[in-house]
DNA sequence: CTTCTCACG
DNA sequence: ACGTACGTGAGAAGT
């Protein structure tokens, strides 16, 4: 037996690691003791983050409680496998802090079935979301294990990451290389293995007490692992990529991209995302720039290009001068580099044996609570063209469904400030943006009204004001602001209620609470953005007790994707009118009295068809 | 590691 | 007193 020793918040800790089976009789005593006294924190090493790719390898193991742990070499095969999964199948309660990413690992490499163990977890990063939201940069503790354990357990926790990465180093490997080169028996891997075990375990307690004194609903801690645990189905289930065309339009982008790269080269940009060189080129060529960034330096973005190159930035002509022909070969450049880059490559490299693309779906992601998508962004593809939805298919012999909310995040507003108008207009069936145009502009408002009327809706959810309205929707400011005073007085009760919630925030230490219980911090400086964190927040709960209705009407072998305001489903063509029926049910249901309602587009094989794609 | 850019809801 | 657009992920360049 390899035995460690570290402190923790002034107690002395054991870490140890078996290495024959006299060993592992002593861990299996220790483990029958120990989950009588509570629940055991689980944690596993691997050999990295790409869980579904064929090579992919579980290394270690590691049970703990607030005093021991015991790493697993899991790798070794044998007993200390055989003995690692029958443990963790003997714990009734488990902690893991991360546990989407531990399911998806245990399942894949040790064949434990995610409907197993995500009854019997507590995933300590939920509940850390729930005391405090808020990512570092936005001045809270984060809900990584590190920050967590040095503000909440000890300040002096190991930061067992940054820790590896100079172990990693010292062995010739990189942050990439390093998990799954760094030898099983290196003493600083296996102590930081046991080490963040023990935090976890800590770290449970601490954040019970912490939710219980805020007065956190036991129901929605719940809630939050059933959504984890259907993001996790979905994250299993994966989308089918077209190989084939992937393929063919990630080389078809890369010559793209490298003809108007030869192109920029002639004006003198040798790199077209270098910003520095852009900037000296055109203004060389005679063109004019005055936009800057945040740090004064000349912008020289999409919309500044665009304009330079006599386009919309749709991509439409416009007529208004001599388009700049490298303003034009650098947009070209530039789309085509990131769309293969972000989009087809990833799409290649990250796709298991069998051609599926398993995005990690995290489920509370954002301060507001929102959903986010990584490796790859599903939730981010350009939606102007269908060329890289194109590259994801329904399963074979399925079709695309997209099921969509109307409005949702207005909605919301109309509940929870209780929108007197809107509520009317909404019950009674009609168009939103419409209406609101005909109640500011009269019965003949114009297709013009109702776009603006449109963005101003927008600006209130986000709690903007009449300049970033007209920027926003090039309407000219003076009618933006007599329209703006006219969406006031049509639906007073959003400006009361967005003053009335910054006021009640003062009072409640900087805190809104949503209505379904979720603590929503503010920024002191800009508490205008309440309106905002209500409405993105509680549409996200809308979106949430939808996913739950979904898996109690029988979907979610269906569903794939959360984006924010739609479900992405894959589903058998011939049933496709059903399913979509059932989906758009699941996702109708009145908030305060507000109906929230879905609607179905269901498209052909491709995820582009949808977008304009044949296929 | 920060800044800039660009893709989405 | 007044007005403030919100939330993400990702790649590349430059410090």
């Amino acid at each position: 037996m390899q035995t460690f020793h570290h402190d923790i918040a002034g107690d002395t800790v054991t870490v140890h690691v078996p290495e024959d089976t006299a060993d592992l009789n002593q861990f299996w005593d220790w483990l029958y003791a120990a989950r009588s006294r509570g629940p055991i924190a689980l944690d596993t090493e691997t050999s990295g983050l790409d869980v579904y790719s064929p090579n992919y390898r579980l290394r270690t193991v590691q049970f703990g409680d607030a005093h021991t742990a015991w790493v697993l070499p899991w790798e070794r095969g044998g007993y200390f496998a055989q003995y690692a999964r029958e443990a963790i199948e003997r714990i009734p309660r488990l902690l893991i802090h991360n546990a989407p990413f531990d399911w998806a690992v245990l399942e894949r490499c040790a064949g434990l079935p995610l409907e197993d163990l995500a009854p019997c977890t507590t995933d300590t990063q939920i509940l850390a979301a729930l005391v405090d939201p808020r990512q570092p940069q936005e001045g809270g503790i984060g809900t990584g294990l590190k920050p967590l354990s040095a503000y909440w357990v000890d300040p002096a926790a190991p930061d067992t990451q940054s820790g590896l990465n100079s172990v990693f180093r010292s062995l010739g490997l990189t942050k990439e290389t390093g998990w799954a080169g760094v030898p099983l028996d290196d003493p600083t891997y296996l102590l930081y293995a046991g080490l963040d075990v023990i935090l976890t375990s800590r770290l449970e307690p601490v954040l019970r007490r912490e939710l219980d004194r805020l007065g956190v609903r036991p129901q929605l801690v719940e809630y939050e692992h059933e959504i984890a645990r259907i993001c996790a189905v979905m994250q299993r289930t994966g989308l089918a990529l077209d190989q084939d065309y992937t393929r063919a339009l990630d080389s078809r982008l890369a010559d793209d991209a490298a003809e108007y790269a030869a192109l920029a080269a002639r004006y003198g940009v040798t790199n077209v995302n270098a910003t520095k060189q852009i900037v000296e080129a055109l203004l060389g060529m005679g063109e004019t720039l005055t936009d800057r960034t945040a740090s004064g330096a000349l912008r020289v973005d999409k919309a500044v290009l665009s304009s330079l190159a006599d386009m919309s930035l749709q991509g439409e002509p416009l007529g208004q001068r001599t388009p700049n022909p490298l303003a034009l070969a650098i947009i070209q450049a530039k789309r085509a580099g990131k769309w293969r880059q972000t989009y087809t490559s990833t799409f290649l490299n990250s796709m298991d044996a069998s051609g599926r693309v398993h995005p990690f779906i995290r489920s509370l992601a954002a301060r507001t609570g929102r959903m986010s998508i990584q490796r790859p962004a599903l939730q981010t593809l350009p939606s102007s063209d269908q060329m890289i939805r194109r590259c994801l298919l329904a399963d074979e012999g399925h079709v695309i469904v997209s099921v969509d909310f109307a409005a949702v995040e207005l909605r919301v507003l109309a509940a929870l400030a209780n929108v007197k108008r809107m509520r009317a207009a909404i019950l009674a069936g009609e168009d939103l943006h419409s209406f609101t145009a005909r109640m500011v502009w009269g019965p003949d408002f114009t297709p013009k009204h109702r776009k603006l009327s449109k963005g101003i809706s927008f600006g209130k959810v986000y709690g903007g004001g009449a300049e970033s309205v007209s920027r926003q929707t090039g309407a000219p400011l003076q009618e933006v602001q007599n329209a703006m005073a006219a969406y006031d007085r049509v639906y007073p009760e959003i400006r009361r209620t967005a003053k009335r919630w910054q006021r009640e925030a003062f009072q409640t230490g900087m805190v809104f609470l949503s209505v379904t219980g979720r603590r929503l911090p503010l920024d002191r400086d800009r508490t205008y953005a309440v309106t905002n964190y209500a409405c993105q927040s509680t549409a996200r709960d809308v979106l949430g007790q939808s996913m739950l209705n979904m898996e109690s009407a029988g979907l979610l072998e269906f569903m794939r994707l959360p984006i924010h305001d739609e479900i992405l489903a894959s589903a058998p063509a011939k049933d496709a009118e059903e399913i979509a029926r059932e989906f758009e049910r699941c996702m109708t249901w009145p908030l305060q009295g507000v109906p929230i309602e879905a609607e179905a587009e269901i498209g052909k094989r491709s995820w582009g068809s949808l977008y304009g794609a044949d296929f």
